[in-house]
DNA sequence: TGCCACTTGCAAATAGCTTGCAGTACTTCA
DNA sequence: TGAAGTACTGCAAGCTATTTGCAAGTGGCA
């Protein structure tokens, strides 16, 4: 918490309740698009506006704190950046959000590095497919 | 270009000029989104509307002659369907898109079905990432 | 405590895409 | 070859997600 506002303050930013409030809905969320982040919020502090929140999940991007991903059709999706990068697996008939361990992906990232000096993170974008579930209908 | 036709036809669908000329254009323009398939459409037929662009996407999507990918910010990007099957190198710096065989993947998609059950079409989205001349700087 | 730049909320603007509608023109069938 | 039926097109309005301008508010250092 007070190395979070010594980040901020190193930059010339502030920590203001709205912030923090945006930082714990990411936490808490896991995923989250910047909608789903204001419902979050809302529920305690209604009178959060929506232009806010996406100014303040940038800002904590710039910052470090969080991370955004490329899931859904457009539509940003933010974590928080100290939880375990991961990959996402979204399945584009039920829409779920899986995970799965960078491992899985290290031989493809090595390959790419390796072929055509094509540096990648695979945290940052969607992995689109079926879910086991859906692949058994 | 008379397969297409039929194959149009069978479903009760009409080979227009529009839709040829949509057609063309995302075979020559390789990766295109509907803005940049209107552009190159308009230089030979200016009064081409942008819904229909996306009109005719949509069904030629459907009869399987052009496929999309989600490679930008949201939106995305047409490319014929007898030219698929490559991984596309999205650049966050630069934006350039590189192709990449399927071979590149193909463990990865493998320990994802392995590990998952999630069946993957690495196609269908980009990989994001820097490529080589952006990470020399 | 006071000041100033950073923040917020609000409303309007923008980007990208979709939809409703009326007129147009492919295709089929005589 | 002509007529009829229906898909297709252009236009305008509508939508969703996100951004921006601006005036009022407020952390935080001095």
């Amino acid at each position: 918490m007070i190395e979070r506002a010594n980040e901020l303050r190193q930059r010339g930013l502030r920590l203001t309740p709205q912030r923090e409030l945006v930082l714990r809905a990411v936490r808490e969320l896991g995923h989250a698009t910047p909608e789903e982040v204001a419902e979050s919020v809302r529920k305690s502090h209604p009178g959060i506006n929506l232009s806010t929140i996406y100014r303040n999940l940038e800002t904590l991007e710039n910052v470090g704190l969080v991370k955004h991903a490329h899931l859904g059709h457009g539509g940003a999706t933010y974590h928080a950046a100290d939880e375990a990068g991961h990959l996402h697996l979204v399945c584009e008939d039920c829409g779920s959000v899986g995970d799965a361990p960078l491992e899985s992906a290290a031989n493809f990232v090595a390959n790419l590095i390796g072929d055509y000096g094509f540096e990648t993170d695979v945290t940052h974008f969607a992995i689109y497919g079926t879910c086991a579930n859906c692949s058994k209908k």
